[in-house]
DNA sequence: GATAAATTGAACATCATTTTCATTTCAATT
DNA sequence: AATTGAAATGAAAATGATGTTCAATTTATC
């Protein structure tokens, strides 16, 4: 089985890149963590166990994860980027509550073939796609 | 009819704020802008005509254009904020290109019905939804 | 026109992210 | 195992978009 840390292993190799003590670390703890933090959250809880870790190391090696095609860059509504690893099972897409934050996962291959299909029909070649659905959850309705 | 001077001034009593020279200007200067404008664009418009305007000026002008409706803000794939007119014929969504920044706007009511049905599904209350589609346009392919 | 409240513009502050650069580490080679 | 050149690191400074401060000005109301 290629473990993500081989991937990443071999994109390093193959891009001239090294393997650093550093980049192991935070592909561990970003593997490790809760789904769709960002750089910052993650440096912090990375700092605990690894108080000599940079600041700038985990934003530069977050970037190498998402060209590696490890990780994914998300937007939500605040203004940090956020990470989280590509699951084999493509994509999905998320539905955000504006008052606690909760982020749910979901699928829908009718929404994609939709896009798809779009795409299509003006010619574009699509690359990515960002599709996000804000507002209230059930339980902060209820307030 | 309601032109949408009458709008932001309406907004503006309700509201206690002021009508002011530069908010007429800026917001005229908005209207007659391509859609998709960040603040700082809109700036260096407007600045060929009135050298005078302020750039916090704009920036809290096109925040009070947002928050009266006027307009709506976009966060694209750049770091910017940008705005577009509302019209009366509500939302529409963006195809965008990597390469040459041209963007496509397209509606979808079956897109619509879809998100609608997926937010009702988890007992979300939708505030706003954000999709867009990233790729290559036609002309930037034929490179 | 007097008055109080809101606005403006310039400069400065902020916040996430990026860059710089001297020092350290890696990996290929002797 | 030592050499060595390239790449990486960490701390600090730079950046870039946006927000805030504050003295001076403008607006709306009386
Ligand atoms: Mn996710
Ligand atoms: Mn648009
Ligand atoms: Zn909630
Ligand atoms: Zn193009």
């Amino acid at each position: 089985m290629a473990t993500v840390k081989d991937l990443f292993r071999d994109y390093l190799g193959k891009h001239g890149l090294k393997v650093t003590r550093q980049r192991e670390i935070i592909l561990e703890g970003f593997m490790g963590s809760p789904s769709h933090l960002s750089a910052e959250e993650l440096y912090l809880r990375l700092r605990k166990d690894h108080p000599n870790i940079g600041y700038a190391t985990v934003y530069r090696t977050m970037k190498l994860l998402a060209d590696s095609g490890i990780a994914s860059e998300r937007h939500f509504g605040d203004r940090q980027t956020r990470y989280e690893p590509n699951t084999s099972d493509d994509h999905h897409y998320h539905l955000i509550c504006n008052s606690c934050g909760r982020i749910i996962e979901f699928e829908d291959p009718k929404i994609e073939d939709l896009l798809q299909q779009t795409a299509s029909d003006h010619h574009f070649t699509l690359s990515h796609q960002r599709l996000e659905l804000y507002g209230l959850c059930p339980d902060c309705q209820a307030r």
